[in-house]
DNA sequence: CATATGACGTCCT
DNA sequence: GAGGACGCCATAT
């Protein structure tokens, strides 16, 4: 293996450690600045990995539309939304939120 | 090697 | 704005 799987996802999980409070990133955003342009899904799967005790903060992360990915059934889900309204983030009668407002440029 | 699946994205209707 | 179709990348079977 040229680039071992876990070096992905630590480099991926690097760069989810660094949005701050109160801000949100999308897949396909991380995936281009891990350098791989596109790699969305691949993202999703090394988020999927974290443990849960993990200290990254994986419940900054939506996709494109400013909606959370987590399907319904997962307890996860009403997780990421708490936090992210812990820190101050508003969803809006559809479960979006504002990536003009909130993302993390 | 062919198919199916998934914490995605873009385009079209 | 909502919903569906197709594309992309990696993994599992």
């Amino acid at each position: 293996m040229a680039v071992s799987k876990q070096a992905i996802n630590e480099r991926i999980w690097q760069i989810v450690a660094m949005i701050p409070p109160g801000r949100v990133c999308t897949y396909g955003e991380i995936a281009r600045q891990a350098g791989m342009p596109g790699a969305a899904r691949r993202v999703g799967k090394a988020l999927r990995d974290l443990p849960d005790d993990t200290r990254i903060p994986w419940y900054r992360v939506v996709n494109a539309g400013g909606r959370i990915s987590l399907p319904e059934s997962s307890p996860s889900r009403a997780f990421q939304r708490t936090q992210l309204e812990t820190e101050g983030v508003v969803f809006s009668a559809a479960n979006k939120l504002n990536l003009k407002r909130y993302g993390w440029p």
